[in-house]
DNA sequence: ATCCTTCCATACGCCAGCGTATAGTCCCTT
DNA sequence: AAGGGACTATACGCTGGCGTATGGAAGGAT
């Protein structure tokens, strides 16, 4: 692992907050786990807060990359089963996202002083977003589709809690499928 | 606010774990909110393991009071109808409840340094299967009772999350009744 | 071959929080 | 009133992480 370069960082900044939290980007640490000294993160970044949105920045562009990357399926309830199927298979984005809405700011609705805040509810709308028009655009009413947005996106983020504590068993295509009923979708193609 | 007791600094850092998570279960941030200094503290307690471990106790006996007092209701629908009610009505719990989650221990499901995994583990198992045990009283199969129950307390935890971004709109009774039909339960008296 | 840019290591000062030691203060008992 | 137990304040050393300063190495340009 020769010379490093800023991406190099928020790659392992990502990994850091996926496995520890926004406290585990920290940059000695980070700097430990790509096997160099920190003497090398302050050529790359003025400081820790720029490490954290460099992170937070790389989140919120995988989220992008898969609704991007969903927009190439023309069913709506096939982009939906992809995306279910992806989201419970991984576990490693739902973990992100929990652990960075638990940890925003104390304030709690508050402009956060690390700005986590704005990111983490602009991914969550966002993504709360695409699901509720893929829904209507499967035929169902605009308030039954938030409603069910909203279920879904919900317990995808408790699932993966709960999977993390080892209370729920994370059977992959189980829980997509569950997912999918909760969308008011059909599992299979019909 | 007299003299102190371990009691009372079980009782503030439980407070200070609901607002600010596990690492603000710390002695000297308590003292400041106690209005005392540390000194207090390492009379009361040997040291800061000791005061997370009393706040989760604190924790897991309100589980235990909250379902001792469901117990009085003999209808299980009327008692998931009461929980529902309160869980969603509060706040404070679900805010613990993912925070601890999101926060066991890095080995993820290995047995953590500070022994919250445990704990929290233990808490969450005994809310699904108290809830299951209501969903087959009122007449569900088993395997769909811990579907149901599953999903259901996954949602609490995940909608807690999104509330507190606020991302999700928190009408009390209107999440109350969404999560009992996701119980399969009627939402008023029949 | 030398220089300059890029990247990294080491050493330092700083702060917050943990835990300890010591010296109180308040109140209750006798 | 004197003594002792229950509780608290203050001061200290220690650790981990932040940020700075400074001095290299490594490699391309000339």
């Amino acid at each position: 692992m020769g010379r490093l370069n800023a991406d190099d960082w928020a790659r392992a900044a990502l990994d850091a907050l996926a496995e520890g939290g926004l406290a585990a980007v920290a940059v000695e640490p980070v700097a430990v786990r790509l096997g160099v000294s920190k003497g090398s993160f302050y050529w790359h970044f003025p400081n820790r807060q720029a490490l954290v949105e460099a992170a937070l920045e790389r989140w919120e562009a995988e989220t992008e990359a898969v609704i991007a990357g969903l927009e190439r399926l023309r069913d709506p309830v096939e982009r939906m089963r992809v995306l279910m199927e992806r989201a419970f298979g991984d576990g490693r984005d739902a973990a992100i996202s929990f652990r960075l809405i638990s940890e925003v700011d104390d304030a709690v609705t508050g402009a956060g002083s690390s700005g986590v805040g704005a990111v983490v509810r602009r991914v969550s709308e966002r993504r709360l977003a695409y699901i509720r028009a893929a829904l209507e655009e499967a035929g169902q009413a605009p308030e039954e589709a938030a409603r069910r947005a909203l279920a879904a996106y919900a317990g995808y983020l408790g699932l993966a809690a709960l999977a993390r504590i080892g209370v729920a068993a994370d059977g992959a295509g189980h829980l997509a499928d569950l997912a999918m009923a909760e969308l008011g979708l059909p599992s299979r193609s019909v």
